[in-house]
DNA sequence: ATAATTTTGACAAATTTTGTCAAGACAATA
DNA sequence: TATTGTCTTGACAAAATTTGTCAAAATTAT
């Protein structure tokens, strides 16, 4: 079982707090409830599109949500060792010095 | 034109020291030389196997080009914005914390 | 026990990735 | 400048991955 903080738990509590079956959420953002019960355990992350209804639904942020997704896939792509982690560092910088040479 | 270091860059700078053509190089990976220009232009990553084969035939380190071909992949995949930037330091985050239990 | 909900695996459809081919652009050289 | 070799590019097919659904099993609640 998965038991680190994550977009699914995030998720599934989100629901639970309303007392509401996934049928009903899932109906919401348009997929079949055996999807949605697949993103609130991790097997699956939602598209884009079903973070924004999600976010929508749950009237929170979807820039938290993303960065959140984001990173999950991240994490499930590469392997967490020394390699990526200097990888995930060179990212950084680059969109670092990106963002700084936009602006001053 | 692509004009910051790269992947593709390094391959072409290692390639032109040899004064060899995309022909032989590409045949001793095991693709299509037009692939390789097309990695040396950056327009297309190398794939694992690739990267071992490029390695051994350059005679430098795989794991100095994983991590390059791991920082452009999620630079091409993703936005360099704010939220990119905080899902990198989370995903950060968490194969430092993975690698520090690992040990002590 | 029954009914509702949730989970799971198998699968089809859609999308993305990967590699090749062929034609054209470019460069070097006779 | 004609010829030959090299490099680049777009279009495309094949392969791989992702996405979503269905149906059946498992779990939970009534």
């Amino acid at each position: 079982m998965e038991t680190k903080p994550s977009l699914g738990k995030k998720l599934r509590t989100l629901r639970q707090a309303r007392n509401e079956p996934l049928r009903v959420i899932a109906a919401m953002i348009d997929i079949d409830a055996s999807l949605l019960s697949k993103i609130e355990h991790s097997e699956r992350l939602p598209t884009e599109q079903q973070l924004e209804k999600l976010a929508k639904y749950f009237n929170i942020s979807l820039q938290e949500l993303t960065v959140i997704a984001i990173a999950e896939k991240i994490i499930t792509t590469y392997p967490a060792d020394t390699i990526t982690l200097q990888a995930l560092k060179i990212a950084e910088a680059q969109i670092n010095s990106y963002l700084g040479e936009k602006n001053g």
